[in-house]
Order: C-alpha cells, then sequence, then structure tokens
DNA sequence: TCAAATTGGTATAACGATGTATCAGATGTC
DNA sequence: GACATCTGATACATCGTTATACCAATTTGA
C-alpha cells in the first residue's frame, strides 16, 4: 500500500513545484489554465487531501471546532448539536463532540488534550463544579470559547443560554394561577448552572404571592431518577399537588413515578417540565413543558463562535432566548378546585 | 494578553535551548534534576501545553481518534460512546464524536475533514449507502479504523458489532413458543446494516417452523415513527399478535401507539425491542427486549482499535457479542391462549 | 526599440515541535 | 598522566504545508 499521499508527490506527478501545487489547491496565486488542470487531474488521480495539521501550523487557520457538553445523552443536547453541525459544517468547519459526563476532572484532560491538538474555538457547557484553573487554560491558550446553557460569571467569555429565570417564573405562575397551593420544584444534580437560574425564578414567583412556601428537591437529570425521586418527594410530602421539574427527564420520571403508585399526572399531581424534549410530546400523558428549540439554540450558538473566530476583538456579549409555555396534559386545577 | 506560550519561551525563561526543554516535557534524554525541575517550573507558570500537531507531524504519533456515527440522540449509542472513551481517554487518547446523522453525504465531508486533519484512528458506523469512494478514501490515507455495527463485507476493515441474526432468531422463536401465529416485523430505515441481519434472522426462525408468514413493515428508529407506523401496521393487519422491533426506540413508540387506540402491549399484541435502552426498564409496560451491554461494546471496540492502531500489520478481525432476551411485560401468550 | 509592466512559475524561510548527532567538560581506569 | 567513558546539554535537520520574495519570459506602451 502506498504511502499517504502528500503535496510533493502530488506536485512530481503533474511535473511542478510544491509551491505552485500549494497555490493550485488552495486557488491562489496566479496559475495558467492549463497547469491548473494537471495538478487538480494529478491531485484527483492520487485522492490527495492537504494535511490540516501542516497548514493549520503554517497559516494559522484552524476550522476545527469542538463541542464539549457534560451530557451527550439528552436528546435536547443531542438536537443542540445537529443545530451546531449544520451551521459550522456548512461554513467549513469540522465539529466534533466531547461528553465530559459532567465531571471536571474528565473536562480538564479533554480540554487539555482538546488544546494540544490546537483546535480554532470551542463550544463549551462547563461541567459541574468546573475550577477556575480550567477557564484559565483556555484564556491563557486564547482558545475562542463560547459558553452554552450554563453561564460562568467569573469569566469573560461569550455567552448563548436561555431565559431561565424568568422562564421557571413563568411557569410557577401558572399553576399558582390554575389554584395550586403546594408546588415543589424537583430535579438538578447540584448547587450548580441552570438549576440555581430555574430555582431563583421559582422562588421569585412564589414571593410574588405570599401563600405558596417553596420545597425544593433534588434528583439527577434522567427518568430513573426522577421517578424514584418522585416517589420520594411524595412519601415526604404527600399533600403536594403540583410540581415544577428541572427538565422533561425528569418530569418524565416523576410521572412514571406517580403512575406507578396509582396517581394519575394531571389530576392528582400537575407536572411541568422543560426543553420540550420529543418524548414529551409522545408521553402518556402528554408533558406540559417550557419549549426553547434546541436546534435553532444549537445554530445561534454557533454563530456566536465564528463571530468571536472572524472577529477576536469584539466584546463579549451574552445571548439569552425566551422559553414558551406549552399546555399539554400534565397539568390541571388541582383537584378540590375540580370538585367545586 | 501574551501569546499562546511555546516550548521556545518556556525554555528561553528556565534558561535552557528548547532542545533540553523539549526533552524535559516528554522525559527523554538525560537531563539533571535541577535542570529539569527549572523547565518544569517554568512549564507550570507559563501554563505551557505541547502544541500537538507540530508534535505529531514530527513524530508520527497521533493520539486524536474520532468515533463517526450515525445517530448521536440514540441512548444505546450514547452509552456506547461512554465506554469508548473510557477505554480510550484512560490509555491518552482524546476522542471526538461526529455525527453523519445517516448522511452519506454528511459523513464524506466529515471523514474528508477529519483525515485533512491527521487524526490518528477511526471508529466508524458506516452511513446508509456509503459509497465505495469513501471506503477507498480512509485506505487510501491509511487510516486505521474499525466499524461498529454495521459490517461492510466489501471493505477489509476490522469490525466489532452483534450477533443480529441469531438474536433476532432467538427472539422470534421467543414469541412463536409463546403460541403467536403472525409475528410482525417493523423497524428500520432502509436496506442498510444490521436491519438485513436482524430480518435475516427473523426470516430464518420463521422458516423453521412452516406455520408462520414473514410480514415486514419499514419505520425510521424512533419513538414518534415507531407510534405511527405501529397504527399503520395495526390498520393494515389487525389480526397481528406480535412485533419484533428492530429497535427499543421503535418498540417503544409502538407500545405507546397501541395504547392509544386502547390495545395493551403485552396483553393483545406481544412487542420485544432491541438493545434494552434505559427505557426499556421504566417503560409503561416494561418492554421486553434483547439485550447488548451498550458501555462493554464501546470498550471492546475501543480496545479493537488500540490494538490496531499498536499493530498495524496484524490481520483484520471481526468481534460478534451474543444478545441476552430480557423477558419484562410485553410478551404473553396470544389472547386465544390465555382464555383456554 | 527599449524600458516598464505583466504573467507564470520557483526557491526558500517559516510554523513548533522531535530526535539524532555532536560536543565540552567531568570522572574513571590502570 | 594519558586515554577511555560517562554526563548533561546543544545545534540542526526534519515533518508537510503556506506565504513571500524573486526571477525569467512575455507583453505592453510611447
Amino acid at each position: 500500500m502506498a504511502e499517504r499521499p502528500k503535496l510533493e508527490t502530488v506536485a512530481s506527478v503533474a511535473g511542478v513545484s510544491v509551491a505552485t501545487a500549494s497555490q493550485v489547491m488552495r486557488g491562489a496565486g496566479r496559475i495558467s489554465a492549463k497547469t491548473r488542470e494537471r495538478v487538480l487531474a494529478a491531485a484527483r488521480q492520487l485522492k490527495y487531501l492537504p494535511d490540516g495539521r501542516a497548514a493549520a501550523m503554517r497559516s494559522g487557520v484552524n476550522r476545527d471546532i469542538g463541542f464539549a457538553i457534560h451530557e451527550i445523552a439528552n436528546p435536547f443536547n443531542a438536537e443542540v448539536i445537529s443545530g451546531v453541525s449544520d451551521l459550522l459544517e456548512t461554513e467549513g468547519y469540522l465539529v466534533a463532540v466531547l461528553d465530559s459526563r459532567d465531571n471536571p476532572e474528565r473536562q480538564r484532560k479533554q480540554l487539555e488534550a482538546f488544546i494540544r491538538s490546537s483546535r480554532g474555538g470551542l463550544l463549551w457547557v462547563p461541567a459541574a463544579h468546573t475550577p477556575s484553573e480550567t477557564l484559565e487554560l483556555l484564556k491563557a491558550h486564547q482558545m475562542p470559547t463560547v459558553t452554552f446553557l450554563r453561564h460562568l460569571q467569573r469569566a469573560q467569555f461569550d455567552h448563548v443560554g436561555i431565559e431561565d429565570a424568568e422562564a421557571t417564573a413563568r411557569a410557577t405562575h401558572y399553576l399558582a394561577d390554575l389554584g395550586h397551593r403546594t408546588i415543589a420544584y424537583l430535579g438538578g444534580n447540584a448547587t450548580f448552572g441552570v438549576r440555581l437560574e430555574r430555582i431563583a425564578g421559582y422562588r421569585r414567583a412564589l414571593a410574588e404571592r405570599s401563600d405558596v412556601e417553596p420545597l425544593i428537591w433534588e434528583s439527577p437529570d434522567n427518568k430513573r431518577a426522577g421517578l424514584d425521586a418522585m416517589l420520594a418527594l411524595h412519601r415526604a410530602h404527600p399533600d403536594i399537588t403540583a410540581v415544577v421539574c428541572n427538565g422533561d427527564m425528569v418530569a418524565i420520571g416523576a410521572s412514571l413515578g406517580l403512575q406507578k403508585i396509582g396517581l394519575q399526572p394531571g389530576r392528582d399531581v400537575s407536572l411541568i417540565g422543560f426543553d420540550d424534549i420529543p418524548d414529551a410530546g409522545i408521553a402518556i400523558p402528554p408533558l406540559s413543558t417550557m419549549a426553547v428549540d434546541p436546534y435553532q439554540l444549537g445554530r445561534r450558538l454557533a454563530r456566536t463562535l465564528v463571530d468571536r473566530i472572524t472577529e477576536p476583538d469584539s466584546p463579549t456579549a451574552t445571548v439569552r432566548v425566551t422559553a414558551e409555555l406549552i399546555i399539554r396534559e400534565t397539568t390541571a386545577p388541582p383537584v378540590q378546585f375540580q370538585l367545586n
């Protein structure tokens, strides 16, 4: 098997110098039509593709983008990835996804390796409890970076996210307006990231109507954990009639949990999720939720990074998109109201 | 803001030559303890990380691995990615995921960009209808490659997959043994990949017992599509009492579809899935399925690639793991048997 | 018709690391 | 004390591109 073809091979096959071949390959300089054709033919024949490392090293441009995320399995994130890839790929970038699984140590190793290979830019959902050194690492290596979803106050990075607090407040008000007076908040891994903002919104909404006390219950962001957490929450506080969930995965788990103990979501207990993942609409019963279009969000995110790469000296900016309340069948007035 | 630190900077801060600094950084050569310490201190202080491009170009070793997959959103695949990353990251590699979304054109662009950036190896679930040129591209550039799940007969690549035909035959026999005589096969995108092998297993099982006719119904591999396809299938063939599904996503969709029209999965119609994704166990009712541990499968896959990279001249090999039948609540004897 | 401008191509120095050859000085051996 | 050996560091060529400076041949202009 032949060695991997290089520019030198192409040049010698075409009978020109490497310099000429290089100019033809990237459409620069002034080369006559027939030499150009000879070079292109040689390249085609050898299946030549330029070595991006060498090119990037010399020219300083790099079209390799990383998307470092905390959780690749989440279907909302999967849709975001689609949006990001679509935009960046049409702009000529290659997107590679790194899954930190929300582990800051794993994240550190991944980002170090990422920097070593000198990629062109980073989209980043920081893992829970990301230490400052990791931020400084990115800064020190001048990596064009846009954070996503989880905003790092302490760092000067561009940011794209969701109006979490405002949306959660809206969801909470909606439940209270239906007549609920014991509204719990369920889900979220840790004292980190979007959960903080969503809980702030939840608290703010409750504070605005003095007759409901906040009640917050933690749970990892997946269905299994949501199911278990709902059971535990209900055991501890059987009087709860409504639950604001940190995400749809938890909400669907909670829905399954309620059904397991003979309660009907949307009648005995109201549930509201966040994200509007594909499962939300086909769940039984269909889940009420705060919807953000993850595909468009991904495009927005990618666009922000491209702008940063194109104009490295522009001031950093923060973009926050609003969520829309989607009412399906897990939200209804509490039972005592329905009896009236 | 300072420029990105390079070896030269480290060397000058430490008061040594670049050559010395290089040797210290990679623990080669013979360097005295105190110079070593000086260099390391300088590197630490500057947050120096070597430029992997330059290193790889010169030394020829590259610890960047790509995982090109057809569908990142599928939770089975997400678990595979975890297994792959865990193994490769402890071996010092960086894993980047590329999502072709089963589009051969997108895949071609991604793999071209991947080759350009000269990564060290590729794990690959070929997109549906992958043209031969894509294979030849990888061959021409001598990319160490292991295919996953979808076996390419025509190419000499290592392969890791599942005993699809055998497992599906086992599932089909199980349903027939329960007494079912109208057993459909549901799901699969196209005339491509694992679907072919699974259907072959289904057909073989039915052929071994002459009293059941094959009935095959296509559907994309997601819940929404599975739901719709189940409705259409039932409308066309209301007498069906059992369905072998191409995957759990379709099976769960089918389950939801049946419930939507008032049928009870596991009583009126038996369903059996494939993959044992997390949702399968907590679905209502819990789904019977063919289980393969995706995490371990991912590790196996990664190990195969490492072996290929380490020993480029060893003969190519194919690994196929067997699936285990998990009986939950969507499989039971058909109703007429239950009445007896 | 001779200088000036244009065309089409090449030689060569980077980019940031690595690895080998080399070398000066310290140590050891008999 | 002469010669071999070892130690610790350095110079330099190299990896595969790109960008610039340059040059010879051709065309243009007055």
